[in-house]
DNA sequence: CGGCTATGATTTACGACGCG
DNA sequence: GCGCGTCGTAAATCATAGCC
């Protein structure tokens, strides 16, 4: 495991945690795609560049994502509220 | 989507155990079951018989890693005889090579933007 | 500070599809 | 048709950032 990042990225910036805007643009598109969260090759380098973040971070992010919300959907009702309504109020008021 | 789904099937009948009826679902979008409450319903999961991923010890890595370096193909004499060292199936060991192949693609790759 | 959880990345295993 | 190749993914596991 710690044979890639141990070299390659270890020395310098070690995990960090995704940036605000990273996880908003992640987490809007996943909330508002629920019914198949599977974005295409080309949404996902758009996702990337919105995020600031590499397709293969897209790639890991939707994976755990999927894996985890479904394991334990319950956990993730809030923020599930929270970026649904954040999409879709401006249609309204 | 790119179309192709993987090894895995959208939702279906519990496990037919006989193993038949592998499939999966590249045209038809029915687009209707997941209920409200479950939205990861349709989503792809893995078949029930799957077996579970079993880590490999750090001898069996090691070997592996070694034979990798000397050629990343397998011959099928190779594979027989790195299976019976490791106590791994051929397939282990086949699929073992496929996802090496495959992180060594991806290290490159990164290594390009990287510079 | 030490422990615990959240989170990003890596490791096994496999179906779909391609090609020779 | 077989048989192994790649590709994209699930699920489990690893490593550690970050928060009490």
């Amino acid at each position: 495991v710690m044979t890639l990042r141990s070299r390659l990225l270890d020395a310098r910036r070690k995990r960090q945690n995704f940036s605000k805007q990273a996880t908003k643009v992640l987490n809007e598109y996943f909330y508002s795609h629920l019914s198949n969260p599977y974005p295409s090759e080309e949404t996902k380098e758009e996702l990337a560049r919105k995020g600031g973040i590499t397709v293969s971070q897209v790639s890991n992010w939707f994976g755990n994502k999927r894996i985890r919300y479904k394991k334990n959907t319950g956990k993730f009702q809030e923020e599930a509220t929270m970026y649904t309504e954040k999409t879709s109020t401006a249609t309204r008021a | 989507m790119g179309g192709r789904h993987p090894a895995l099937r959208p939702e279906d009948p519990p496990p037919p155990r006989g193993s038949f009826t592998p499939f999966q679902d590249t045209s038809s979008k029915p687009v209707s079951l997941s209920p409200a409450d479950n939205p990861a319903a349709n989503w792809l999961h893995a078949r029930s018989t799957r077996k579970k991923r079993c880590p490999y010890t750090k001898h069996q890595t090691l070997e592996l890693e070694k034979e990798f370096l000397f050629n990343m193909y397998l011959t099928r004499d190779r594979r027989y005889e790195v299976a019976r060292l490791l106590n791994l199936t051929e397939r282990q060991v086949k699929i073992w090579f496929q996802n090496r192949r495959m992180k060594m693609k991806k290290i490159n790759k990164d290594r390009a933007k990287d510079e």
